[in-house]
DNA sequence: ACAACAAGGTTGAAGTTTCAAGCATTCCGG
DNA sequence: CCGGAATGCTTGAAACTTCAACCTTGTTGT
């Protein structure tokens, strides 16, 4: 390991950026979602995911890598999204193991009176002032990275 | 505001690439280090600023800032790792409303153990793949970024 | 001086996420 | 067809973050 050195200036740049907005991205749709609609932006994403798929229904499997969670942290969340009337579970009929999750009425209303700001607080928060070149190379750049990210969890990154 | 519609196909992959990565960054640097070292990376990140400070101490409100983090989340934090002995706190002498925040030698060591491990995750999650210029191009990107979410945070992002 | 307000921090409760364990179902090799 | 392994999901506890309330110390305006 001959490389224990830190970032040089062009790589600490980029990373503290980076970190810059990486924490407060998150944050910030939360925040905007959260006024809009009383709910997180991760259970604005479970809402929106279930919206758009074929009987607005999706296996809880499915469900959680579109919306990169864990099925643990998805379960929780869906049961609180059940408790207010958004989402119905029932089990599978094909399959007995699995349990599909269908996007109710009342939780469409609420995904559709809050989609207008959320589209709007992206276009502001991460798109604006950008150059639809800036925008390719962004989508070139965040694939790499995310490539990295993924054979990691592989790999455990020992070395 | 005549612009409720979604985004198109470019920006949509960006922002796809772009979530994917955030929602990635966080929990592997926060695995490593917890492998590594037995804390989060927001324990390290802290460890880490003070070992940079000056007497290797800081107030509070500074180590908040430099961790992008609000007060009481980083009281509560700092409150553990002082449990540990990594960290102490103090009135500050010359401010009678303000505390200081001295990285302990306990705290210092578990430092250098983690940072070689740290600075290869980094590397490889973050800039392996990445040309040079896409390095240049990043910290252009993510500096607007970071300019659109301060902004926000004023103008409370109503339109 | 004095009242109001801002700044720096802490705290407890509530909400969220992770972690490890567990259960039932399905798949696969022999 | 049997036993083991993998899959799909849930759950409770522990860890973490946020939120709102609160205390103290400086500052500002009058």
């Amino acid at each position: 390991m001959a490389d224990a050195l830190w970032l040089d200036d062009d790589e600490m740049a980029a990373w503290l950026a980076l970190v810059g907005v990486v924490v407060r991205l998150g944050p910030a749709l939360d925040s905007q979602v959260q006024r809009d609609a009383g709910m997180t932006h991760f259970d604005y994403q479970v809402l929106a995911m279930l919206s758009e798929a074929p009987e607005r229904t999706l296996a809880m499997s499915e469900l959680a890598s579109k919306v990169n969670a864990s099925l643990s942290r998805l379960s929780h969340v869906v049961k609180k999204l059940e408790l207010r009337g958004w989402i119905h579970r029932r089990p599978s009929p094909t399959s007995r193991r699995v349990t599909e999750c269908t996007l109710m009425p009342a939780g469409h209303d609420v995904l559709v009176e809050a989609a207008p700001g959320h589209v709007r607080a992206v276009r502001q928060l991460v798109f604006d002032g950008l150059t639809r070149e800036q925008v390719q190379q962004l989508t070139a750049i965040a694939s790499t990275m995310r490539a990295n990210l993924d054979d990691s969890d592989l790999r455990t990154l020992d070395g």
